[in-house]
DNA sequence: CTGAAAGCGCTAACAT
DNA sequence: ATGTTAGCGCTTTCAG
């Protein structure tokens, strides 16, 4: 009852061979005879044998595992885009190994390195960070491991992205409401001095322009992500001598927030006022009236990211190219936007 | 512009001194000069110095990564569970690397001889299987590597596990209800093969039992745990000559599904039925009425499960026993059961 | 078809 | 306080 894990050594010797016969048996090299091939392993079957990946790695200078950097493992968005990339990736026969940052860029930099540290073959990263951490993104560069950046990219010029565009989703919301006949369209939006929040913005005006709703800069509230930041600003809001009559948010939170407030005002949703959410949080689907929303395909980016990924490592089995890619988000229309059912 | 990483070798040369000195140096050996140390650890940081940890590793025939295998990934639960797990193993340096089964005993299987031969320190399962696979569990065991049972653990005798006490949740979830003062009390149950919903049915037959009150099994629907189930099975339920007058259900899913067929129904919760769900979903704090629910900790449970890891694989820092945790859930009481109050 | 030998990068005895 | 040496387990030339 060893404590120590079987070796190829001790296989080899089982077996009257030498370790190199072992190890191309083990991989199915073609040169080895079919009897030496089924004798192995069948003994490496029989004494639970693995391969150490750490000594295979450290000689060969290359592993199958990927390394993924996000903000936070617990939300829907992450662990969904985490999934995706963990499906195909297991396909491939890597394996990942999480970081968590908390949005503080020095845990950013730090899981970095040590993934850089764990010989990883490839990173795949959602930063939370505004500015380009030009130390690791250099050193991933210089030692040619691909660092993809997915959701939400920085500015740096790297071809290797997989982003939402924003500005679409926003302005398909938009058009949306446009058509089904409301006039005076509000806005919640998030931070400016994030790019993901400026797009949904830029979005929202872009729509407006093209439909010639002139643009009414006091429906327009900044940092109205929250669902407490909602229930507020819609009141607010409510209260403007000339009040909106749709709501298109940033958040699905503080569109639930809105909700609930203009249920105890007494508005109704949709003939009073219509509204429109970015995420298709799981919850737009239960709440009432359900949540019209924008859904960003989660999982499609976390397997498109890993694709990418894969690709710029050399697997041949990826064919297409994933280098910068958009996904088109997804509007889904439910009841609190459809004016025209009444 | 090399491909390669800069070694202690090149370090040492640099330096005029030998790889162990390096070694040492950025270790904080004592016994090495402060000026030394410090000549070293300069150049390490100006040539972006990272141990191959591979290499370490290697050599000292342990890591520092944590494996970690749960059915899925994006799932609340999980994703809570990982993210605890992740803080408490980075804190103490670890990583971790994520394996999903998707509920399929060869997957779960794959994964752990992968993390073997990833020579991981200590395992966390969550295991979908209802049967134990002692393949593994011998063969970490032989090798000494800590496999931590969380969430659902199976019948094995291993003392490592971190599991809730879904008895005592289901248990105080039917007393409050009723305390509240309803009489009928039905309940959504889950497979019973599966251990954690035969506890929770039986928390809620132990439940009724001390409080005196008739067990009617006519009241008891197994296989119910979907939001479409819990509609279809509440429309049995009050079909009946004697329907219930509350719903105790294994799942916050069934019970949305049931309190949505019962608002159509024009049924008033809680004046006319009680609902106290499971698990504690997010949701259950939005919908109207918010349901009362049973919080499992899921951040705890990730918590102690790598507490209990570190201390098994011998980490002094984790000075408290974390054998076989039991974490007791809370009862979260929201409108949906307080029938007091009218 | 199989074997012998070297070396991936690091660390820990064992010297000095 | 520093250097020397050996070896973790594996793969891969290079030789038979």
């Amino acid at each position: 009852m060893s404590k120590r894990r079987v070796t190829i050594v001790e296989l080899a010797e089982e077996l009257n061979t030498t370790p190199s016969t072992v190890s191309r048996a083990l991989r199915g090299h073609k040169g080895i005879s079919k009897k030496m091939t089924a004798r192995v392993k069948e003994l490496a079957q029989k004494r639970n044998y693995t391969v150490n990946i750490m000594a295979a790695n450290l000689r060969n200078g290359t592993s199958r595992i990927l390394g993924v950097v996000v903000p936070r493992i617990n939300r829907d968005f992450f662990s969904n885009c985490i999934s995706g990339i963990e499906e195909i990736a297991s396909l491939a026969g890597y394996s990942i190994i999480i970081c968590q940052t908390h949005d503080k860029p020095e845990e950013e930099k730090k899981s970095v390195f040590t993934l850089i540290g764990s010989n990883v073959a490839g990173i795949l990263i959602s930063t939370g960070s505004t500015t380009d951490d030009l130390d690791y993104f250099n050193e991933t560069k210089r030692l040619g491991i691909p660092l993809i950046f997915f959701d939400r990219a920085t500015k740096n010029d790297s071809q290797n992205k997989v982003v939402v565009n924003d500005k679409l989703g926003a302005y398909k919301g938009v058009s949306h409401l446009i058509e089904q006949g409301y006039k005076r369209i509000a806005h919640f939006a998030g931070a400016q001095h994030i790019k993901l929040y400026q797009e949904r913005k830029a979005g929202y005006l872009a729509a407006l322009r093209d439909h010639s709703i002139p643009i009414d800069e006091s429906l327009i509230l900044e940092g109205v992500l929250k669902k407490d930041e909602g229930y507020e600003a819609i009141s607010t809001l409510m209260n403007l001598p000339n009040p909106p009559d749709a709501l298109f948010s940033s958040s699905d939170y503080s569109a639930l927030g809105a909700i609930i407030r203009l249920k105890e005002m007494g508005i109704k949703i949709p003939q009073e006022m219509g509204i429109v959410g970015f995420s298709n949080e799981m919850f737009t689907n239960i709440i009432s009236p359900k949540m019209t929303s924008i859904d960003q395909h989660s999982k499609k980016i976390g397997n498109c990211a890993v694709k990418a990924c894969l690709e710029a490592i050399g697997e041949k089995s990826q064919k297409c190219e994933y280098k910068n890619v958009v996904i088109e988000p997804t509007l889904i229309i439910r009841e609190s936007s459809l004016k025209e059912n009444f």
